[in-house]
DNA sequence: AGAATACATTCAGGAAATTGAATGCGATTG
DNA sequence: CAATCGCATTCAATTTCCTGAATGTATTCT
């Protein structure tokens, strides 16, 4: 058994522009999988495939409400492992994230009104 | 140009065993690259390989003396990411590992004597 | 100067991650 | 119950990473 087998794991799964702003956007409040989808403007294929690399990794809770799928981050202190790679890169790209309303285009979430 | 592009980066870079490893050598020293051979139990061109690697991504530096290459961690805030990481994931690899001696087996390292 | 030491770099084959496409499946709507 | 919506999963092709082998360069020793 080698060791830093666990953070190798846990870098390479931080390792992607994709699943690093699924993780920003889940940060204080969960969120379903069409917001996602509209937020990171990829198919939703796709998101699903991130979301459950996320999942399987055991960073990201799931929790079936109906036909939607909501996630939300199972341990907040994977943030002080992000916040400690912002202040060391400069370069903080969560701020500007999560201002930004998620435009999702479902007309069930147009009708229910936003955030559960 | 796609956000997280920095942050990406940098977990690519974490997201190795050796160079984890060798990072955690480094965390309060200085060490050449024969201690660090020493230490990861690999061929010295391989140990090479992933220091230039980590020169490239910016993380550590090298001081040449002599024959004999020194590097450092350039900013000590990487190890708060590799904390957090430690503490999210609850194996802290570092500890066994930095209290072992390295056992570098060159003659010159023998005489002048370990660090420095 | 020649040999050995300490380290760096390039190259290529194999392994693993990334991504798009296709499709399955349960819940809801009409 | 048929159609649609919201989401998950598998498959395959491309790219990207990992690692060993070979080799180059500067320094020190004899």
């Amino acid at each position: 058994m080698s060791p830093y087998r666990q953070s190798t794991r846990l870098f390479k799964v931080l390792a992607h522009p994709t699943r690093l702003r699924l993780l920003s956007a889940l940060r204080d409040h969960e969120e379903c999988v069409c917001h996602l989808t509209a937020l990171v403007q990829a198919r939703q294929a796709y998101v699903s495939q991130q979301l459950m690399f996320l999942r399987h990794a055991g960073l990201i809770d799931d929790r079936k409400d109906g036909a939607r799928v909501f996630y939300r981050i199972r341990d907040p202190r994977l943030f002080k492992v992000l916040d400690a790679v912002h202040a060391l890169t400069g370069t903080d790209d969560t701020a500007t994230e999560l201002q930004r309303p998620l435009a999702c285009q479902c007309p069930r979430c147009e009708r229910i009104g936003r955030r559960k």
